[in-house]
DNA sequence: GGTTGACCTGGAGTGCACTCCAGCTCCTAC
DNA sequence: GTAGGAGCTGGAGTGCACTCCAGGTCAACC
């Protein structure tokens, strides 16, 4: 299967605009073309973008990813550079979530010193 | 207690740039300021400051960190509007760890691939 | 053969959240 | 009384990750 820019953008979730961007910083090989000049993305090149989309969702700066697809032009040689990012970049994540978590602990808290407050009113008023 | 801006920078995690940015633009209180004219915060300034931070770690935009410091500068009458944004906030840090989760996922199963080969490999060079 | 719509290029513009700077004041210590 | 360090102001600059635009090409349909 192929697949125009549109259709690319469609299904990694990334703008025909961000594609081009892409392209042009290094993150994305260049894609085939038609007959007409035109972008045709491979089944491939839309597994890369989607696992793209997944380190970028958790925070992997664009330099980093970069990277990691420079490496992957090498070949399996720097297989073992490439886990160790991924290695080093899922503590970040697990870092990240956990820091969510704290705060996410402290929304609870603020919340619930609003219902208190909410509780002592209603209470303030019927009694 | 009252701390100067170095100080309220090293309590909050803040910069001391950025907590005169975060003045400029209305996201905290212009604070007293001592006989020679410098920035005077006061303990009730730093635990704001720190809540702030919470905030900006779960993604908060500043914009929204204004309004809401914005309505706690209206007093009480706007508590339940205060708690409604944490609550909508609250289900969107809840989103976002989900989706930090399920990326990690695939960045296991990425970093097991890498192991596969590894073993592979060895098992090539040893047999 | 003319219009429409998708796509092309190079380059400029945007929004966010800071971060840095020049030139100044003020307090402290020597 | 002066040198040094912290802090002050208004404004400019930065880095990131896009996003938009003008002006053009190309294929397809009426």
């Amino acid at each position: 299967m192929t697949y125009s820019i549109a259709q690319a953008a469609e299904r990694s979730g990334l703008s025909i605009d961000t594609l081009r961007y892409y392209e042009r910083i290094g993150l994305v090989d260049p894609p085939a073309r038609d007959s007409g000049g035109r972008r045709s993305y491979s089944d491939d090149d839309l597994s890369w973008l989607v696992f793209l989309t997944r380190l970028r969702t958790t925070g992997m700066p664009i330099r980093m990813m970069r990277e990691y697809a420079q490496l992957r032009h090498h070949g399996a040689a720097t297989a073992g550079r490439r886990k160790q990012m991924l290695f080093e970049h899922r503590a970040s994540v697990r870092e990240r979530i956990a820091e969510l978590q704290s705060c996410l602990d402290v929304l609870e808290y603020k919340i619930a010193h609003y219902e208190q407050i909410e509780h002592t009113f209603v209470e303030g008023i019927t009694a």
